[in-house]
DNA sequence: TGTACATCAGTGAACGCGCGTTCACTGATGTAC
DNA sequence: TGTACATCAGTGAACGCGCGTTCACTGATGTAC
């Protein structure tokens, strides 16, 4: 016999005590980490209703309403978080690079890495459908991780290491290519995929260096 | 004025007649093109219910389970369509190509020119969240489009164009980088690409020359 | 120190909606005799 | 050639469900006097 004292949506664990007058806002955090942790635990953004968030949180539907207009606009304020975490993690990792060419490495390494442990948020952000306007022109300036990858790229074009170019547009490059194997392994879990090492390995090699065949003398074997 | 006489679900330019003994089959193949041309239409797979599909056929949504037993088999039947439509088109692509290394960036633009034609499709394909099993080791084997890519791949490096190495970890590396541009652009239409070709060719370059820097003789300006 | 009152965090019950699916049925088509 | 009947493609109406959201409300908290 179990037991399972589980008398409603609010288990005394996690029962909440009113706020203090002015405080209200505190309510608004407890929603949006509520939020982020029944996306990472269900793995369904589909199945974390506005009811699953309150009860999740101990509150009926309707206080969801007095922080956020609408379910849109909490999603948004989810992803801005995420957003930040991303770009967070991305400087920590930037911190210890030797050199502009490791620190594109150490960043490409940190995005894999943030999205294979946080695959439902890594779907919101990447893969998702919502926001039709999420990366205007405009907002991607505001785009830290982005815009942080470009100076490193171009701070690497500057020492010599990395071939002549548009930092942008190599940018993007190495961005498809990371978010490739990331928004794959995500997508495909069931795949046979060697170990994640190793793919990340192989994807970053590739960039950096190729995969066409080259002469003794380093050259290409292959004209394309 | 305009003269749009909808009177209901069955439009006379779609009324269908019912079909003939024995021929039942026929609604089913109108049922999964319906829904293909839907997705690709309304650009989202959950606006994409049974009453629509039934609705654009010109027949009762219960008629859709004589055919399927549930609108997951359904979706499945759409997958499988547009599996082959992405082979067909990758063998088509293929058949141009002057040597094994030029059939590796002919697939590769076959596969993101499929992508960004059918983004809502390429979505349900290699974005989506269903099926569990979709790619087990055993279905990987049967998966075309795939497995002719790392046919190329080995070709390739047996001819000395390619530098040697597993070809199914090349390919998967490969796949990441085409997926990567394919998906981002998909996902994110109002980020301010470069042209697409710009694009593509920046990826298919960097997959096969790298980033790095090379002195005169070719080799890499860097050590990693 | 006591009390009336304004404030505001949060509630309870219900709304309309569209969904996937079921079930008993209809009626045209073909077949047996 | 005519008729009774089996077959089967497709229908009409309804089911229960969970969803986002609304609205009138409660009751604890702090404040003015």
């Amino acid at each position: 016999m179990v037991d399972d004292r589980s008398t409603g949506p609010t288990p005394a664990s996690t029962r909440r005590h009113r706020a203090r007058r002015g405080d209200g806002q505190q309510l608004r955090q407890q929603i949006i980490h509520a939020t982020a942790r029944l996306l990472a635990d269900t793995g369904d953004e589909e199945a974390v209703s506005i009811r699953s968030i309150a009860d999740a949180v101990g509150v009926t539907p309707p206080s969801i309403y007095l922080h956020f207009a609408d379910k849109t606009e909490l999603v948004f304020a989810v992803c801005d978080e995420h957003f930040r975490e991303l770009d967070r993690r991305s400087e920590e990792a930037a911190a210890g690079a030797r050199d502009p060419f490791d620190e594109i490495h150490l960043r490409g390494q940190a995005y894999v890495r943030f999205g294979l442990e946080n695959p439902e948020q890594y779907r919101i952000l990447f893969m998702g459908r919502h926001q039709p306007d999420d990366v205007s022109p405009e907002q991607v300036e505001q785009w830290a991780s982005y815009q942080h990858m470009v100076d490193a790229v171009r701070r690497a074009m500057d020492a010599g290491m990395v071939e002549p170019g548009d930092p942008q547009l190599v940018t993007i490059g190495l961005w498809a290519a990371v978010h490739g194997i990331t928004s794959l392994m995500v997508a495909k879990p069931t795949f046979p995929w060697p170990p994640v090492d190793v793919v990340v390995g192989q994807v970053m090699a590739m960039c950096t260096f190729g995969v066409v065949r080259r002469d003794i003398d380093g050259r290409p074997a292959v004209a394309v």
